[in-house]
DNA sequence: GTATTGACTTCGAGTTACACGAAGCAAGTA
DNA sequence: TACTTGCTTCGTGTAACTCGAAGTCAATAC
């Protein structure tokens, strides 16, 4: 099974430019057809699975190459460590943001049903920030 | 009870450049001091809590402007239903990243845990991210 | 058989939201 | 007096896209 890039990008929720921007820089690897189009395979959509989830831990796509190529490099213990460690340091990472992001949920639901009661006529419009609680 | 912006910015945890460019681009209101320093108060600190929830849920920082623009008008029936239902887009962008934001964790946890498998030596080292599982 | 359409290509410039560093001023300390 | 600290402005740099122009190529429309 094989996927045109706009395929791919549809795969991950992600645009065209943003597939093209990852072959170009070398993250994503892709072969092409007699065309010269890019076309992807299931392993490089496991690249590409490392590759959204390691973007979305708030990794740089420059680290995330430097991890790629521990990854292909020959095995060793010091390689494998260097990798367990940056995982280890992402992990933290992604808890800490999911931690973020649902202090935002909850703080939102709340203003929105702030909104509400504005909307109900239960209490008056005091939405300037200024005024905002704590 | 006043804060420099140095203050302010570990008050946010965030950097004091990125304070200074709220002030320059009208973002965040600051007052100035007799040496022209940058003087934020508990009102200022209202409206940053407020744009840090919003940056938070992926809004950029022109449509933070133009909201808290309407929270200045004069209130209106129209006003308060537009504030109303950016409040609401925004409350859905949360919960989606908030959503988003936990399924990484989740796979990080997973990945770690696999590489721990393979550092006690109970499996071996596959981590090739052409062979990362779906 | 030509024309048009659609999907791809490259390449270079633009955008957002900061990040950084130089150079300057003002107050406090050694 | 010199130095340090902490702010100031201003202008450039950066990351990760994002967009648009211009070209190629194959398939369908007339």
């Amino acid at each position: 099974m094989t996927y045109t890039v706009k395929e791919f990008a549809q795969m991950f929720h992600t645009t065209e430019h943003t597939i093209r921007y990852y072959t170009d820089i070398n993250l994503l690897p892709c072969k092409r057809d007699e065309g010269n189009r890019r076309i992807f395979d299931e392993a490089a959509a496991n690249w590409m699975r490392g590759i959204t989830y390691l973007r979305n831990c708030g990794m740089p796509v420059k680290d995330i190459k430097k991890y790629f190529d521990l990854c292909q490099l020959e095995e060793s213990e010091e390689n494998l460590l260097a990798r367990y460690q940056i995982i280890a340091r992402q992990r933290e990472a992604a808890h800490k943001k999911a931690a973020e992001a649902k202090a935002t949920a909850d703080y939102m639901d709340f203003k929105l049903k702030h909104y509400e009661e504005i909307l109900a006529g239960h209490i008056p419009d005091d939405t300037n920030p200024a005024n905002w609680p704590d």
